[in-house]
Parts: C-alpha cells; structure tokens; sequence
DNA sequence: ATTATCTATAGATCTATAGATAATGC
DNA sequence: ATTATCTATAGATCTATAGATAATGC
C-alpha cells in the first residue's frame, strides 16, 4: 500500500474519531486500531496527533456542494424562491445525515479552537461557493424589492441557521424529533420565506 | 472553610475550564490549579473528575430566567409580539454573552454525551419555565389563527434556533460579527414575527 | 536498495490514593 | 477529636521514538 492510500486511510478514520470523541477525547491508540495499523506507522504518516488532526481537517469535503449550487441556480432562473428554500433545507439536513462525523468533526473545532483560527474558519466558509452563491441570490432579492432591506448577511445567516440548528439537534446530538424532514423542509421553508420578504411582501 | 463551600469553589473554576477545554481536555491538575487548592482537595469532595463534572453540571443555572418569563407574560398581557420577541432575542443574547463558560460547557456536553443522556437532557429544558411558557405562548397565538397552523414545536424551535445561533457564533465562537446585538434583535425579530405569522397576515 | 510496517519501550502526563500535617470546635 | 488539606507517589495511560522485520521495485 502506498503511503498516500494508507494516509487517506488513517485520515478516514481519524475524522471518525475526532468526530465522536473530540482531539482531546481521541488516542493515538484508537486511531491505530480504527485504522487497522499500528500507532508506529500513523507516527511515520503524520509526525504529531497535531498534525494528523490537520490533514483530517484539511481533508474534509462536503459532497455535492458544487452540483447543489447548479440546482439552486435553476430556482432562481425559473423565480421560484419556496422551492430554492426546500431544497436548501433539505440538502442541509441530508449532509448532516450523511457526513455525521464530518459535522461533529467541525463543531468540535469550533470548541477547541480559539477566535484567531473560528475567524479564519468562518472567512473561508463565507468564501466558499455555497455561501458566496446564497450571498448573491439574497442580495438581488433584495435589490429587486422582494426580500426585505434588511443586512444581507443576517438574512443568509437566518436561512442556514434554522435547517442547520435542526440538522445538529437530530442527526448529530442524537435528540429524537417528532417530525419527519418533509415536514420540517415544509414549515421552515414557508417560514423563513415568510420572514425574509416581510410582511409587507403581499402588499407590494 | 466548610465542605460546601469549598464544593462551591472547585465547580466554579470546574465550570470555567470544562467550558473552554471540555471534559476530556481538563485535567485535575489544571481544576486544581484554577481552584486554587491540590489535587487531593478536588478528589477528597469529588471521588471521581466525572463526579465533579456531574456536579458542576446540576449546579448550573441560569439566572434571571424566572424574572425573564415574568417580563415576557407582560408583552403577552399587551398582545405585543414584537416587543416580546425582541426582549427574547436579546436576553438570548445576553445570557450567552453572560454565562460564556456555562453554555460552552453545555455544547461540549451535547458532543461529549450519547443520545441516550442528550434526550434526557433535552426533555429537561423542554420542562423548564421558559420553554414551557414559549410553547404556551405560540399554541394561544396559534388558537387564535395569528400564528400559522403548523406544528408548535418547530414555531418555537426557530424562535430560539435564530438568537441562539448568532449567540453561539459571536459569544462563544468568538466570531467576529459586522452587526451590533441592537441590530440582531432589529432584523431577527421582525423576520421571525413574519414568518410565524404567515404571509396571509396582513389579509386576515 | 528502498519503502512501509511492526514490536517494544521511553518518558511524560494523568487520575486517584495513602498517610502525614494543619486547622477547627468542643 | 474531628475535619480539611497537603505532600508524595502509585499505577495507568498517552504520545512519540528506536531499532528490527517484512514487503516492494529495480
């Protein structure tokens, strides 16, 4: 096996790892057995747990992004403002379902890291194509009159900030929800489309 | 000094440091230190760091929260929704700026924890006086067809989910926000009240 | 010959305890 | 006499390394 593969097998497990327990709560010893490999041969990959612990972050990719960003881009194109929401919420919740380690992963840094690097971090989330994407679309939303005048950056932070409090409560703190994803796709959709045009919006 | 003060004393500093570090990354060594007494002191009242950890858990509260529900029954008695919704929002706010340690102590624990003991933690904060009144809250305005029909829980849910969200990412995160909490409680509260009214509102 | 991996272990750190010492209340 | 605290340390665990062994490519 070469050392990229049995890297991108440690890494696979670590963010397993990290995910469940935290930095701190993960030991050399488990990462070693949950890679199937000794801790020697993880020491000769990533000199440090530090460092491992980076490349498992550096690692981490969110699947689908750049093909979600296209359907989104479609509602748009065809004025449909409910149901870009639906599948915003819905793909929010499906990637926390999916990438569940992933997720913990990063809330975990966001603890254990200090506000130097969760600054960083947060720049380079706003940079990525989602968020510039979402950032565009509410802006010329706004400038078309139908959202409400509002800062940007608190209505895009609204729009993430329901389905992802959700996502974390269910699929990553383990708390059981009486209500199926559709209907939480269905009320919040409605809800935060509601919230952003204002109640004006029929008025106008 | 007595027993129970000195109790009193170690959870306090237990609080600080299980917040910033979490329970895996606090030694007795650094509780010690931070309480000022040796770590035999610690283990003498405390038989175990979960113990300790247990205690300064139950000994959490939150202040103000009675006072809080009093003031928000008066918005109720005006049948002033904005009103109570921005001092919702900014009592959220203001409690994460408050009590940093103690909320960041309780995200570690909902990382730190399994489902099993998230579940039961989480039906306990439904059961609280503030959740309680919330729901109260939402389900007579909803009676009385101000509020969409949908399901109460998640009406709630995103009343709190925004304010707590910005909260966590500032106060806690230490992400640095372009909006000041004036602003916040402004916009949030007037995207909420929309939205949980429906954008029929105003027809009705 | 080089590359990857392992066993064994060093050295540091961490949780917890034993037994001695100081402080308090009768 | 009782209660609270400390020093010193045991024993476990954790990160990391040294040196030996196995596997791969020329």
């Amino acid at each position: 096996m070469t050392a990229e593969q049995r890297k991108a097998q440690v890494i696979d497990a670590a963010i397993a790892l990290f995910g469940r327990h935290g930095l701190k709560g993960t030991t050399t010893r488990a990462l070693a057995e949950a890679a199937g490999v000794s801790e020697a041969t993880i020491f000769k990959h990533f000199p440090t747990k530090d460092d491992l612990y980076a490349a498992a972050f550096e690692r981490r990719t969110f699947v689908g992004t750049a093909q979600l960003v296209t359907e989104l881009q479609g509602y748009v194109d065809r004025q449909d403002d409910e149901g870009l929401l639906r599948r915003l919420i819905g793909a929010i919740l499906d990637g926390y379902e999916r990438d569940r380690d992933l997720h913990r992963m990063l809330l975990y840094a966001w603890l254990e890291q200090g506000p130097t690097e969760n600054n960083r971090m947060w720049n380079q989330m706003r940079r990525s194509p989602l968020f510039e994407f979402l950032d565009r679309y509410v802006r010329q939303r706004q400038a078309e009159g139908v959202f409400r005048a509002d800062a940007t950056g608190l209505l895009t932070a609204a729009l993430v900030a329901l389905p992802v409090n959700h996502a974390i409560s269910t699929k990553l703190y383990g708390i059981e929800s009486e209500f199926p994803d559709e209907q939480v796709i269905d009320t919040y959709a409605r809800l935060l489309l509601d919230g952003v045009r204002g109640g004006m919006a029929l008025g106008r």
